[in-house]
DNA sequence: ATGTGTCGTCGAAGCGCTTCGATGATCTCG
DNA sequence: CGAGATCATCGAAGCGCTTCGACGACACAT
C-alpha cells in the first residue's frame, strides 16, 4: 500500500511534474527525456520506452514557457479574426474554425487576435515571442496590416490577396475565375442578361479583396462573354428592395449570380414573391452555404481547405522564411437545380 | 550621423531587445526596470520615467515565455467555444469576442480552444501551464467537463450553469427568469393560450443549462399564470412547418415566446404567410437579436457584459482561488411593438 | 592491437525574466 | 543626535527547459 498523493518521485514542492522527475523515474539524465520528446537526437528503443512511460506514469507536461524560452518556439500561432459588421459571421467562423484545427494537427494552439487591435496586437504578439507565426483573414486590396507583417520578422500567411505580394505568403480561392466561372455557366446556358448580387457596399468601400477580385471577374467574363451584366452591392435589410428594382426594370433578367450569403434567403423569397422561381430565373450561388440549404448551382468557398493549406504554408514558412508563395485555389462550380436556359 | 541599424545599446545578437539592454540604456539594473514594469516595488519617479523612456526608445517587449516561467503567470486565457451544428455562431461569436475583449482589458490574451479536444484540451493548457485560467461557454446541465475543471487547480469560469455548481464560478443570464418574464409580459396582457418556440431538440437533448432553465422558467409561469402553454423545439428548416402547425391547430393561439435567433426571422415570415402578423399575434423574442431588425418585444442576451463578467471573476480567482460563486443576471424585458392584448 | 566512426547518453550552460534578501541613503522622532 | 523605520535600488538565484560539446562503448576496417 502507498501513499496516494505522493511516491518517492515525486518533487515535494507543488502538483506539478518537471523534466527532472522524469528524468530520475527513468533512470536517465533530462536532456535525454528531452530528446526523447524532440527527437532530435537517436535515442535506443528500450531508453525510449521507459521514458515515455515514465512521462504518463508521471503525467508529465513541458512547461510552456520554459520551451520557449529554451528553444525560441513557442508553438502557437495567432489568428485575426475580422470583426466588422459586414461579414458574415458563421464564414469567418469556418476559417477560425479550421485554423484551430489544423494547427493542433501540427502541435500547435492558436491565440485569437481581433482585428480591433490593429497593428498593435500584431507588434505585441511578435514582439514577445507568444506566437511563431501569424495567420491574417479579411485582407483587403490596400490592407494596413501588410506593411506592419513585412517589418515583423515574424513568418505570416495571409487568406485572402492585396494588391501587393511582395514578400508575402497568400493563399485564397481564386475568386476572379469564380467571378468568371458564374458568369460562363450562365452565359453557356444561353443567358443574356444577368445581375451580380454582391456584398455590402461597406465592403467595397474598403476594398476587401475576395469581393473585389470576384467583381473584377465577373466583369471581365460578362464583357467577354458579351452578356448585359450589372452589379449590386446587397445587404439582408435591401434585399427585398434589390429584388423589387431588378424585377421592375430589367423585364429580360434570367440570370443571377448572388456573392451574398447572408442576403440569399431573403432575396430569393423576395424573388419568389414577384413569381420568380429558380430555374425559371437561373441562380448561381458564391460562397459558404448552410447546410439544408436548397439546391442551388454554385461555387463553393472550401473554407476548410484554405484554413488547413495556410496553416500548412505557415509551417513550412516557420522553418524556412525564405520561401513566399501565393496559393489560388481554383473554383469548382457545382450544378444544382437553380440554372437552366432561359425561357421564351 | 548614426548606424541606423545599430547602436552602442545594441546587443548585437539579433533584433530582439532584452530587459539587460534596457537597463543599460537607462543605467539602472534589470530588476529596477522588472519592478518599473510590474509596480511591485515602490521606484522613485525620476526613475521610472528614464526606464519607461528607454523602454520605448529601444522598443523592448518583455519575452512572454521568460516572463512565465520566472512569474508563474501566462497573462493567457483560454476560451472553449462550442462548436455544434445547434449552436448560433453569430451568438457564440459575440461571447467569443467580448471575452477577447474584456482579457485584453486585463492585460491577457486568449488561447482559442475547440470543444472537439474535449477534455484533453483543458489538460493539456492547464499542464503545461499555457494559460492562467480557463473560459467555458455552452454549458450542459450535466456537464463533462465540470468535473475536469474541478480536477484541474486552475481557475476556470462557466458562462452558463450546470447542475451541480460546488465549487465553480458561474455566471450567466437568469433564463429561468427570462422565460418567466416573457410569460407574465404575455398573460398581464391577457393572452391566455401562448406556444413557446425553443431551440432545436438536440439542443433539449444534450441538455444544455440556458436552453433547459429558459424552459423550466416558462412552463411554471405557465402554470402559475393558468395559461394555456406549448413548447416546441424548433429549426430554421423546420420553421415554416412549425408555424403551419401551430395556426392549423391552436386557433385560440394568441402569443408567440421565441427562444430561437436562427429560426425567428422564417418562422414570423411564416406567420405571417398565414395573415398572422404581430401585434395581431403577439411575439416576443429571448436571445441575440440582429442589428436592423424589426422592433420586437424582447429579453436580450447581454452577451458582452456576459463575457466581461465572465473574464472579470476570472481574474478574481486567478489572484483568489478560494472564492467562488454563481452569478445570475436579471433579465430585462423591452417592449417593442411586437405585442399587444389579444384581439377579439 | 590501433585507429576511425557511429551511437547513445550525460553534464553544464544559458534562454530572459522575476523575486528575494541585502544595502545604502534618507527620514522620523524621542 | 543616534536608533529605527522607510525608501530606492542592486545582485544573485532560480524558474524548467533545450542544446552543445564531450565522452564512453562498441563496431568495423585496417
Amino acid at each position: 500500500m502507498r501513499n496516494i498523493s505522493s511516491n518517492r518521485f515525486d518533487n515535494g514542492r507543488d502538483g506539478t511534474v518537471r523534466i527532472s522527475d522524469v528524468a530520475r523515474h527513468a533512470g536517465v539524465s533530462p536532456s535525454t527525456v528531452s530528446y526523447v520528446l524532440s527527437g532530435k537526437r537517436s535515442i535506443s528503443e528500450t531508453t525510449r520506452r521507459r521514458v515515455l512511460d515514465s512521462i504518463d506514469a508521471l503525467g508529465y507536461r513541458p512547461h510552456a514557457g520554459a520551451r520557449s524560452l529554451a528553444s525560441r518556439r513557442s508553438n502557437v500561432l495567432a489568428l485575426v479574426v475580422p470583426l466588422r459588421e459586414d461579414v458574415h459571421v458563421p464564414v469567418a467562423m469556418r476559417f477560425a474554425v479550421s485554423v484551430v484545427t489544423a494547427a493542433r494537427a501540427h502541435d500547435h494552439d492558436v491565440l485569437l487576435l481581433t482585428q480591433g487591435e490593429g497593428p498593435a496586437g500584431l507588434h505585441r504578439v511578435a514582439g514577445s515571442a507568444m506566437v511563431d507565426g501569424i495567420v491574417v483573414m479579411d485582407v483587403e486590396t490596400d490592407d494596413a496590416r501588410v506593411p506592419v507583417l513585412r517589418s515583423l520578422d515574424l513568418p505570416s500567411v495571409l487568406i485572402g490577396v492585396p494588391a501587393d505580394t511582395e514578400g508575402l505568403t497568400c493563399v485564397d480561392l481564386d475568386f476572379a475565375a469564380a467571378g468568371a466561372a458564374c458568369v460562363h455557366h450562365l452565359a453557356d446556358l444561353g443567358h443574356r442578361d444577368i445581375a451580380f448580387v454582391g456584398q455590402p457596399a461597406s465592403v467595397y468601400e474598403r476594398r476587401t479583396g475576395f469581393a473585389e477580385r470576384t467583381l473584377t471577374g465577373f466583369e471581365a467574363a460578362a464583357l467577354e462573354c458579351g452578356v448585359r451584366a450589372t452589379s449590386h452591392p446587397c445587404d439582408p435589410a435591401g434585399a427585398r428592395d434589390l429584388a423589387s428594382a431588378l424585377v421592375r426594370d430589367r423585364p429580360g433578367l434570367s440570370g443571377l449570380i448572388v456573392h451574398n450569403e447572408a442576403s440569399l434567403a431573403p432575396l430569393l423569397d423576395a424573388f419568389a414573391d414577384h413569381g420568380r422561381v429558380p430555374p425559371e430565373i437561373s441562380v448561381v450561388a458564391l460562397g459558404s452555404l448552410p447546410q439544408g440549404a436548397p439546391d442551388l448551382t454554385r461555387v463553393e468557398l472550401p473554407a476548410e481547405e484554405l484554413g488547413a493549406r495556410a496553416v500548412s504554408l505557415l509551417m513550412d514558412r516557420i522553418d524556412d522564411p525564405g520561401r513566399t508563395e501565393v496559393t489560388l485555389l481554383e473554383p469548382r462550380i457545382v450544378p444544382g437545380r437553380s440554372t437552366a436556359p432561359p425561357t421564351g
